[in-house]
DNA sequence: TTTGATAATGATAATGATTATCATCATAAT
DNA sequence: ATTATGATGATAATCATTATCATTATCAAA
């Protein structure tokens, strides 16, 4: 897999933080980038005790905090409970649709909406630094 | 305050469920609709606590579920790590811009930004249950 | 009205996701 | 190789919320 891009992006982050690049983020980070995107830290720990069985959770946490920070993940509320995360390098803002019946999410994006809610913002002299648009619902395989 | 149609509709749910009316969910309710919007269930047992020092937090979590249930309440995650309820009775649907320096929540309707969601809706053969699109950053008070 | 069935309450223990602590280990600059 | 310091793994702590359970209150029936 192209992963070398992102291995680089963590090592200059670690670099220019005085941090330390350990075997075990370095594992953490092949694991989620193999990975589907919006999994929880304890669903990438589950799969990267399957070849490293001694890297802890605490460390899938550390490390996922690491990733975020570092612009290679992004952290996600979906409502479920836990804290999900995707991958963010070359990745462009988009929004989500959950599927209250199997848990799929599809991504789409709406640069109409976007605008909208600019508007919304300047009509309430509200800056927006962020934002997200959750819509759920039945996918085409639940309904019916 | 006018609340005796949410007394009523508190009350014709309850004998529906067959469950009782009981001092502590009409104090509750009561408080509850005196209060702003957008509130915690700590929040609103700190108020319930200065009049009715006898009723307990859990009667109050029980009574917000009690609320959301009968259409009185509707909660919220705002992302702070505690569920948040406002008022649901003869309300129409909203979103909400949310201040991360003072907290402040902003409500909003832009009826073309749910109808553009019908149209994502539609192209992924998904059917919209309900959404949620919260917008973060500075309100004008905050902003500068 | 009493009674009796059962739902509700309050105190508190339990839960589950996440974070903090700490002794030990690994990394990287010297 | 040495050494300073950040990282790790195990586990305790936290925090919001839910479950448990003995006791009490509600309400419909008698
Ligand atoms: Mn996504
Ligand atoms: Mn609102
Ligand atoms: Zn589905
Ligand atoms: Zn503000």
């Amino acid at each position: 897999m192209g992963m070398k891009k992102e291995k680089e992006i963590l090592q200059k982050y670690i670099a220019h933080k005085r941090l330390k690049l350990t075997r075990q983020r370095q594992f953490i980070l092949e694991t989620f980038l193999s990975m589907e995107s919006h999994i929880s830290a304890e669903e990438l720990y589950r799969e990267v005790s399957k070849r490293e069985p001694s890297i802890g959770l605490a460390t899938v946490y550390r490390t996922l905090h690491l990733l975020s920070k570092s612009g290679l993940a992004q952290e996600r509320q979906f409502g479920d409970g836990q804290t999900r995360y995707e991958h963010d390098f070359n990745r462009s803002h988009h929004d989500h649709l959950i599927c209250t019946e199997c848990g799929d999410i599809t991504e789409f994006e709406h640069p109409m909406i976007e605008k909208l809610q600019e508007e919304i913002a300047d009509r309430n002299k509200f800056s927006i630094y962020t934002h997200r648009l959750d819509i759920y619902g039945l996918c085409k395989r639940c309904k019916r």
